[in-house]
DNA sequence: CAAATATGATAGTATTGCTATTATATTTGC
DNA sequence: GCAAATATAATAGCAATACTATCATATTTG
């Protein structure tokens, strides 16, 4: 289904683009799993290169430094996000559904790897949700920021306002009630996995999905004053 | 008023106790500044051994490593949030005031350096904001979860659905509603600094606090289904 | 005042994150 | 089909990090 579709990252990200030649995609598909399997601070460019059967310097062309290559997956992946958020609000007439739709792209699991090639989607979602916050909470944040690092995630979530502000445009803080959701449903997630205790999920449903879905329409239909 | 509380933090974190002793002390009142300062990922044992005249091994002596260390600091945070939990809310009948104070108390700014020794308070919640997820964002989680060290945290945690119970005993999400408001709270404050289209944060009042307020009642008094 | 304990001084180690250099493939333009 | 450009591999090196180990010297305590 999306096998045609180039998702394309701010060329800040990267030296080289990966998708361009055989190597570069052998990181990409190499870089998904490895720091999926080690988590971020115990991956390193050197491990990929033996993995991938390369060097470190050559990996070093494609990507000035491993924070750099964690910005670009991380831009990918909402770049991604976009696309999909796109496919399920498209002709839609009513703002409720598109929103609806929106909410649980944003906070459900992801179980297929849609066939992107070079990066398996599943495990990228996994790092998002373990590793989302090393992509900001460093003090670089405001220069990753310069050059436009989260410029697709600030994107969708301005479209998601938009949505909202069509729904109930006295609505306040939608900004903050999107990027809650979004957040959120990536701590949710990681808690259920590692800290139980703090989250309140059950078997069968998606909770996860089904508590943030309630929390906006509530949040924004309560609010009509 | 804190001046003779003595905050306990779970002894697995440490290998001497920092409060015992002048230099522990010391790591203590230079350790916090150092951290907010450079970034958790910047901070190292070098650079505050020399900053309060120490050596690295003797720093050693108190915490295994620099990740213990913060786990330290973090679970001290979590024990002081619950005495000042206490303050906000005995004494207190109305289980909805005793909600709105515990809000306010984990969505607020710390603005003042409460006299406890040793501990910048303003800066450790600084910290926490910045770095809380580096706190939990690592493999080692499980690790650390075992060892208790986020006893306090979830403890916190169900001290606040409990008066949710109360409210409302039907409300299926207490767990998540409560923590998705302390991280988000968290985030927001970062955001608000560092990327603030993500937010909706307006000059005079405290739009976090407002904004997390008002979804958390919205969110358990709609439900009594 | 001796014995125990806490700290300091110094050294060492494996790993990390990255740069530099040179040689060898591979691709591309003509 | 070949020269020139480009991409990759191989190797080395470097400063910093996160520790550990050892031994000497303070300081506390019984």
């Amino acid at each position: 289904m999306l096998e045609n579709i180039q998702i394309s990252v701010n060329s800040n990200l990267y030296i080289k683009t990966p998708e361009s030649s055989s190597l570069g995609k052998k990181i990409l598909e190499g870089g998904v799993p490895l720091i999926e399997e080690l988590g971020f601070e115990n991956f390193t460019f050197k491990k990929l290169a033996n993995k991938i059967g390369s060097t470190e310097a050559s990996i070093y062309r494609y990507f000035e430094s491993k924070h750099k290559f964690l910005l670009y997956l991380n831009a990918w992946y909402w770049a991604w996000m976009e696309y999909r958020f796109i496919l399920v609000t498209t002709n839609i007439d009513e703002p409720t559904i598109r929103l609806k739709n929106a909410i649980k792209l944003l906070t459900e699991e992801v179980f297929e790897d849609g066939g992107v090639p070079h990066i398996n989607e599943i495990l990228l979602h996994k790092i998002l949700i373990s590793e989302s916050s090393t992509a900001y909470t460093t003090k670089s944040v405001d220069e990753a920021n310069k050059i436009g690092a989260y410029r697709k995630y600030k994107q969708l979530v301005q479209r998601i306002c938009d949505i909202i502000f069509e729904i109930n445009p006295n609505y306040k803080f939608p900004h903050m009630l999107v990027s809650t959701v979004i957040e959120g449903s990536h701590h949710q997630r990681f808690f259920s996995e590692h800290l139980p205790k703090l989250t309140d999920v059950l078997k069968d449903e998606d909770a996860i999905v089904t508590f943030y879905t309630q929390l906006v329409f509530q949040a924004i239909l309560e609010n009509e004053n």
